[in-house]
Order: structure tokens, then sequence, then C-alpha cells
DNA sequence: AGCACGCCGACT
DNA sequence: GTCGGCGTGCTC
């Protein structure tokens, strides 16, 4: 034994475990990663500290590693800073960071090695005799890249020329060389872009700070260019030899925003989305580190990814609710991109439409710097907006006539209709005419929804199905109604009133199989469907050029929710939702259905705009001391029994309360507000604090003690900092 | 978390 | 008699 390591193991224990290793601590690094036995089995560990001494046990009960997997150190410092970070702020245990934030390729010990492949150069040699096109071909595109072709290339773009490259390569004309495996640049590259004043200005403003740390806040309208914005900083950076990395939210269709990067700039881009297998995480993830790839395009994990020379973070939408993990390490991947910045003293630009009330405060309180899109690009007018009674809506299927004959208007127009509905399958109610039964989940607190087209009822909480019943099972009545709509419905009653037009539904329903949401998005662009019905995952993000009409129904869950966010959800939904009416020179109109067309939301949001609508929320949220102006950690319990759930957390309410301290508010413990899901009892427990410090410090002191408590190992329980929904 | 250890009920 | 249920404790 030389020296000692201390190792994050990859379990849910909150502390270091010691092993020997027979090299000299001058031959270990911080972030290597390690096979140790742990409990008597091999798993792999993360090397945190190199010292001579132990203070855990006797230093001969030690076990010696098995096996060091790097030899040199895999995880740069920057990212186990951020890492003992994200678990410090989380009071989440290190090794389960790690297990989040790296590949699961390199977590699970494959070699940190680069994929390589053949690249392919041009000698000095020229052809002394005439030689084959399919050859010639070859030849051509390589005089346009001096930097050589990858095997790979060559078959994207000229097909199978593996023997015309072989004959070239024996002829002495090429040769070839391995190579780390990068992805397939786009062939039509269109590097000019032409930004408005606005827009220069802002890329100007964020420029001049390129080598500071400095968050801002970037609020364009819908439609004002904020991707061309993004795409002109990356090229700034790029010019500086910087990399940049782009958050982007997890929604169905990523390529489009892609490949506008892909077409203007001339790069190695990487792309960390749910589509990527394993073994492209893991190159990506790579490439990234040795600064092979310049520019990180991913969701929410991509946040951990490594940078040797990182120049600037983007995070569209920032407003998203995808940003923020809801299991495991709960972590919001704005926040930890905030942390990063500021370790590596870069800009980070967060944009959005509808900007969230946490980035907005933050602006108030001159922590993030605004910039401002104002003017919709090309001739594209903001639509009109209209308020429609629901009361006059049909109960049957949800529809009031005014927005039908806007339907038929538009329609006969030539145009295309969005329908926004934030229900999915046919109708939430089942109910008995008789004797009042519903359909209800057996292992929820929640109604079975009729979902006719797959002749089921479906529980949206659990994924319960069951056979969609004719027959009422307490009084045997065969008169069973459903009531409500859902995307299901209205598209069957529209395409009954339009049968000559073809209507699509976009919902996870019909979104399901891999591709089928950009091939849905394909036929919409291409005019097949002049009816879209669908919720909210239509609105995110695509630009349908000939929509004139968008027409919103079943608005009012939103506004008398027990979540206090949920106003803030829908302004920022009928937002985004508006701002897909009327992108291309038509003039878009928008209708919304709603029991309560005189309520203050509606008029401030539709006279005054997200922003004033913002402004009094965020000024509500002041008043009442709600986030984000206070400090918020929920404790989360669920249990198969009903009291225990409850009991933990009570368990641990009175625990902070043997200390009191006057800063840290203590409420609950409450049922969630669906007490039972998926069979298990909710409860939760929150704590609130005006200052960040002392609900840490709480925390800090309390959770190593009540997760050595009897009842921490029956009950499921987590601890979610800064929680977005309270369900 | 994952696994071994240990103490009580229903079975070839 | 044993197989296996899951409560409890431990992991360097």
């Amino acid at each position: 034994m030389t020296c000692i390591l201390h190792i994050s193991v990859p379990c849910p224990l909150r502390q270091l475990f010691d092993y020997t290793s027979d090299l000299p601590a001058s031959q270990w690094e911080i972030g290597t990663r390690v096979k140790i036995n742990f409990a008597n089995r091999l798993c792999i560990g993360i090397v945190m500290k190199i010292s001579e001494i132990t203070d855990q046990v006797e230093i001969t009960k030690l076990k010696a590693i098995e096996e060091r997997l790097d030899d040199s150190k895999l995880i740069p410092d920057e990212l186990i800073q951020t890492l003992l970070w994200v678990s410090r702020y989380y009071h989440h245990p290190l090794g389960e960071c790690f297990q989040t934030a790296l590949p699961k390729l390199l977590r699970t010990g494959k070699p940190a090695e680069l994929d390589t492949e053949s690249w392919w150069f041009r000698t000095e040699k020229t052809a002394d005799k005439k030689i084959g096109s399919k050859q010639q071909q070859c030849l051509d595109l390589l005089e346009d890249y001096v930097d050589g072709i990858s095997q790979s290339m060559f078959k994207q773009y000229l097909g199978n020329v593996s023997s015309s490259l072989k004959s070239l390569e024996t002829a002495g004309l090429i040769s070839q060389q391995q190579k780390a495996k990068l992805p397939i640049p786009s062939n039509e590259l269109n590097l000019d872009l032409t930004l408005n004043q606005q827009q220069q200005n802002i890329v100007n403003s964020v420029w001049e700070k390129h080598d500071h740390f400095q968050p801002f806040l970037l609020e364009g309208i819908t439609g004002s260019g904020k991707t061309e914005v993004y795409i002109e900083l990356t090229e700034r950076a790029l010019k500086a030899n910087k990399q940049v990395l782009i958050l982007i939210p997890e929604i169905g269709l990523t390529g489009q925003f892609v490949d506008r990067f892909k077409k203007r700039l001339n790069t190695t881009i990487v792309i960390l989305n749910s589509s990527v297998s394993d073994k492209e995480r893991k190159q990506a993830w790579l490439l990234a580190k040795a600064g092979l790839a310049n520019v990180i395009i991913g969701t929410r994990s991509a946040v951990f990814t490594p940078l040797i020379n990182p120049g600037l973070i983007i995070i569209d939408e920032e407003h998203d609710s995808s940003y923020k993990q809801q299991d495991g390490l709960r972590y919001h991947a704005r926040n930890v991109a905030l942390i990063r910045a500021q370790k590596y003293d870069i800009p980070i630009v967060m944009g959005s439409a509808t900007p969230s009330l946490e980035s907005l405060y933050q602006v108030k309180l001159k922590r993030f710097q605004l910039l401002e899109l104002t003017q919709r690009a090309g001739s594209a007018q903001l639509p009109a907006v209209r308020l429609v009674d629901n009361s006059q809506a049909n109960p049957e299927h949800g529809f009031s006539d005014i927005l039908l004959k806007a339907i038929k208007k538009h329609l006969d127009a030539g145009n295309q209709v969005i329908l926004f509905i934030n229900r999915r399958g046919y109708a939430p109610v089942l109910m008995c005419h008789d004797c009042g039964w519903q359909a209800k989940c057996k292992h929820c607190d929640a109604r079975m929804v009729v979902h006719q087209h797959r002749n089921i009822l479906f529980c949206h909480h659990c994924g319960f199905i069951q056979r969609l019943v004719e027959e009422c099972p307490e009084c045997e009545s065969k008169s069973l109604k459903s009531y409500g709509a859902g995307t299901e419905k209205v598209e069957q009653h529209l395409q009954k009133l339009f049968p000559e037009t073809p209507v699509i539904r976009v919902d996870r329903d019909t979104t399901q199989r891999v591709n089928a949401f950009s091939d849905l998005v394909a036929d919409i662009k291409q005019g097949e469907a002049r009816i879209l019905v669908g919720t909210q995952m239509l609105a995110k993000g695509h630009d349908f050029h000939d929509v004139t009409l968008v027409g919103v129904l079943d608005t009012d869950q939103g506004l008398y929710s027990a979540d206090f966010r949920a106003t803030e959800n829908l302004a920022q939904m009928i937002t985004q939702v508006t701002g897909r009416a009327g992108r291309g020179d038509k003039s878009g109109e928008v209708l919304i259905q709603t029991e309560q067309p005189e309520h203050f939301f509606w008029k401030n949001l539709i006279k005054n705009g997200y922003k004033k609508t913002a402004e009094s929320l965020l000024e509500e949220r002041i008043d009442m001391e709600l986030p984000p102006v206070s400090n918020w950690a929920v404790i989360r319990a669920e249990s198969t029994d009903r009291e225990e759930a409850t009991a933990f957390l009570q368990e641990f309410s009175a625990q902070c309360h043997q200390q009191a301290s006057e800063d840290v508010l203590i409420l609950g413990p409450v049922p969630a507000i669906m007490e039972k899901k998926g069979g298990r009892f909710r409860a939760q427990l929150l704590l609130s604090s005006a200052q960040r410090k002392p609900l840490h410090q709480l925390l800090d002191r309390h959770i190593s003690v009540i997760s050595r408590h009897k009842l921490a190992r029956k009950v499921r329980w987590s601890i979610d900092i800064d929680p977005v929904d309270l369900l």
C-alpha cells in the first residue's frame, strides 16, 4: 500500500469510501475511474481525494482497488467541481450525481477512447493517366476539404466508393489515416446570414462581455429570430476558437433547430437528444472533452458535457419545464448551466418569448441583463386574439359556433387551422346514466380516460389499461355515456364536419412511433393536412406558414389550479400558441374559449401581452412571498401504506422543529393533491425560507439523521429543491 | 441501491 | 423436516 484513494461509489450513500492503491499518490489524479469491490460486488467508482491517511476504519481493514480504468483523469476538474456543487445544492448523493451526468458506457467502465475510422487525404502526386469518373468524383470532393474526408462522409455524399478509394490509394493519389469518427457535416452550406439592426445590437452587447461571466435574458417575441442571434453568437465564438454549448427543450423534433445550425456553420456539431445511441453519446462526450466538437446541442443532460475551451452557453426556451428533471437527481439544467458559466467565466444567453418569472426576477435584481427582440422577422404580423365565452360551446364536442364558423372561413380561404386541447384521448369521463358510476383507475385517485380508437379505458397517470366496458359494473345498465372532449373526439368531430379536409392529430398517442412526429410535421408543411388537432406538443417551436387560425379549447384548469405556477404556465402556453398563427406573410387570428372571458388575467394578457402579465404575476409573487422570491424545498414520500408516507414526513418535521429556526417555515406534511398514484400513497412536506442559506443548513443537519430512520427504508422519499410542480 | 443474514409460516 | 417470505444491517 502506498496511498489511499477516497472514492465516490454508485450508491445513494452520502459519503466517500476509502481504498488502498499500490501506486504512489503522485500517480493519481482526481476524476479517474477505478474498478472496486464494494460490498462484495464489482462496481465503478470515481477518485475524489488522494491521501496517505484514512479516518474511517482501521487502515488494515481497507480493500485495495481492483483496477485503474483511466491512464489520466476522465472527468475534468471543472465538471468535478460542478458535480460537487450539484450534490450539495440538490442534497443528492454524489455517486448518483455522477450516474446522472456521465454517459452510460463511461459510467459502466468502457474505455474512454474515441471511436476512429479511415480518413482520406490528397497526396502531392498528380494523375498521369486517365482515371474513371467515380474516382474523379472522389478527387474532386477532396479538393474542397483540405482536412481530409472520412470514409462515412464519402459514403454519405457519393454512395459506395470504397473500391474507387482503394484504386486511388494504390495509384498513390490519396492516402489514408485513422482519425476520430466525427458526425457528418451538412454538404449544403449556406453561410450568409443577415441580421436586422435589433439582432445585430444584441449580438454586440453579448459579445462585449465574451470573456466574463454574464447572464443574459434574451426576450424575443415569437418569430423575432432568436435562432439567428444564437447562430451569429456561435459563429463569433467559433472564430475565437471557442466551444459553444446549446441547450434545447425535450420536444419531439429538434431536427429543425439543429439543421439551421448545421447549414450555417462549417464546424463539428454534435447532438445529444433522446434519439442518440449510447455509443454516440459516449463519442460526443469524448469529442467535446477533447475539443474536437465545437458546438454541442442537446437536451437537459447535455448540461454535463465537458468542454476544454468553452466560450458561450445558450439555453433556448429557458422557461421550458423539461429543463427540470422530475425524478432521481432533481436538477434544473438552467441552474447548472449558470454555475458552469460562472466557473468558466463566460457569458450565458437564455432565450424565450415567454421568460420564466425566475429569470425575470433575476433581471429585476440586476443579476441578469435583459435583451429584447420586439420585431417579427419579415412581414409577419402578430395575430388578433379574441375570447369566446365557453358557455356558448356545445357540451358534446366542446366547440362554439363562433369557432366553427371561423374554422370554415379560414379553410375556405385555403389556409391551415390549428386547434389546441390540452387533453389526450376521446373523453375524460365515462359515467353510468342510471346509477352515476364513473370509471376510475384502481391504482390512482383519477378517472379512466376513454380512448375510443383503441377501444380502451386508459389511466394517464399510471398507464393502466382496461377494455372499454359496455355495461355498468355496478348496476348492469347499458346506458354508459362519456362526457367532455379530448383530442380524439375533437379530431373525429371535425372530420365529420369537414369530410373533404384532411385532419391530423398530434399528441402522445399518435407520435409514439420513432419518427412519427417528424413525419407528421412533414405532412403538415406540405399542406397535406389542413386541420391540426393537438396537445401542447404541437405548440413548441414549429412554424407552419399556412396556419392562419389557432383555436384553444378548454383553458380554464390553468386559472384556478392548486399550483401557484399554473397562471404563469397558462400565459406562456397561450402566448406560444398564439405565435403559431400568421408566421408567413398571411395575417392570423386566435380564438380562445374560456368560462371566464371577463377575468382580469385574459384582459391583461390580450391587451398588454405576456410581458405585462408576467410583471403583474411577479408582483403577486413578491407580495405573497412565493418563489422565486422565497426559496422552497419539498420533501416527498410515498408508500403502499397510506399512513407510512405521512408518518415519515411527520418524523422529519418533528426533528426539524427540535432545533426550530425562525428563518425556515415548515408546512405539513400534507397528502399530495392526487394522494394515490400508481398504487402508492404520496405526501409532502414543504420548507420555505427567505434566504437560501438557513434552508440548506436545516436540510444538511437533518438529512443524514432521517435517512438512518427505519421508516426511511420503507418509504420512497426524495428532496426537491426549487420544485416546479407541487402535484 | 443491492445483498447477505436471520427468524417465522406452509409445503414437497 | 425445508423453502422462502421480507425486516435489518452493512457497504471502506
